[in-house]
DNA sequence: AAATATTTTTAGACTAGGCTAAAAATATTT
DNA sequence: AAATATTTTTAGCCTAGTCTAAAAATATTT
């Protein structure tokens, strides 16, 4: 039932509000889902009235948006297309982690639940992402893993690079350059009060000084 | 350069222009291009003009349409990359070959040079897709291949099935029900002149009686 | 060569998805 | 509580891509 056809500029936007709602706990203001589709906010009001029409989305003007079931249904299942292509990406194709996301941002939109399937025990079912994030399974249920900021580690901990916050280029190619990939064991050494930047022993063998901008977006799994 | 973009709808105007070109030898004219899409001929005389003024078709009112270099160049990457996702699809993820058109339908407009080059190395450079068509290599190069209609061979000769001409899923059913796929070896026993069908002997072990319509739609290879 | 049939274009309309500029509503400061 | 700032909606416009119905051009028959 409720077959309704639904567009990749509406997969995004779904998309989008997913993650707003998921980040901040409470519905989607226009302004944060424009700046998020880079759209301007008489757009978003466009798209708000049509998804609601459409049962996608709850909307109350100036109240912002949340999903409905069905909507969160779509929008899950969107992310974890996007992460099982990304993995796909990485594992098969040698893709690098700062690459794979805008490819699979198109890739998301492909329509087959019977490839989204086959994909999945293809790449062996994987729970993660190249990027740390977890992968939803086909009922929509995320794994959960115990994982805390480096920037809240204590000195003197040890722990496992297991995820990013941020998936810029420019950041993923940093850490790349760093030789931290997810996997990469660390040490706190210590912490500079001053800056809050850190100095961090790395596989047990390189030592490295993180600003607190890097040490907030690099999610450690404690050992 | 001309990095102007393309939309999904352009593309497929542009590659049932090649094929319609292709299969005719002249030039696609309205109402060939109005069938292969499904769609009016007054939206196929605007999209026309469209891909006219973007140089990607040659257009003249009623002259019908044939493609520019740029149009040519485009139309054949949409059939390399149509064709190679067939071959992920089935060698790697266990479709049928009756299954997978209508994804590669949608695959095939991904956006990625650095994709197509490694999809088409990790499925080993592919010469021909499941359906026994030609994959195009990077440069727009077909590998041609000598093949006869199996309509056209004569009693007593052996061969190979090396392709099909129909690609719907009902023929392919049929051919799957009858276990002649691709690879198949074919020896002509009797062709009965009433009706033009034939009687074969598959396999060397299994014999069958094929119509003149589905013989029309068999590529054989002669051994 | 006319008459008839077919193909193609034109005219006018519609939806999806975007935009800018201005107005209205809501939130934050003073 | 006003004043000011920010967010959201409204109004009006635009392009891409589709449609139907009618007119024009071309092809086929008679
Ligand atoms: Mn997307
Ligand atoms: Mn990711
Ligand atoms: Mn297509
Ligand atoms: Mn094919």
């Amino acid at each position: 039932m409720a077959a309704k056809t639904i567009s990749q500029a509406e997969e995004n936007y779904l998309k989008a509000i997913f993650k707003i709602n998921e980040k901040n706990g409470k519905s989607a203001g226009n302004k944060a889902i424009s700046q998020a589709m880079q759209t301007s906010a008489a757009s978003v009001t466009d798209m708000l009235r049509r998804l609601a029409k459409k049962k996608l989305i709850n909307y109350e003007s100036h109240k912002g948006a949340t999903l409905t079931d069905t909507g969160n249904r779509i929008a899950t299942n969107l992310i974890r297309k996007h992460r099982l292509w990304e993995v796909f990406l990485v594992d098969k194709l040698q893709f690098a982690w700062d690459e794979v996301h805008p490819i699979a941002e198109e890739l998301e939109h492909i329509k087959s639940e019977k490839l989204v399937a086959r994909l999945d025990e293809f790449l062996g079912t994987p729970k993660f992402d190249p990027h740390g994030d977890p992968i939803p399974d086909a009922d929509g249920n995320f794994t959960f893993r115990q994982q805390v900021l480096l920037s809240e580690v204590e000195i003197g901990k040890k722990g496992m690079l297991v995820g990013v916050q941020e998936h810029s280029k420019s950041f993923l190619q940093y850490l790349d350059s760093l030789e931290l990939g997810l996997g990469t064991e660390v040490e706190i050494l210590e912490r500079f009060a001053y800056d809050d930047s850190m100095r961090l022993l790395i596989n047990a063998k390189k030592e490295v000084v993180l600003s607190h901008k890097v040490n907030q977006n690099l999610f450690i799994k404690l050992v």
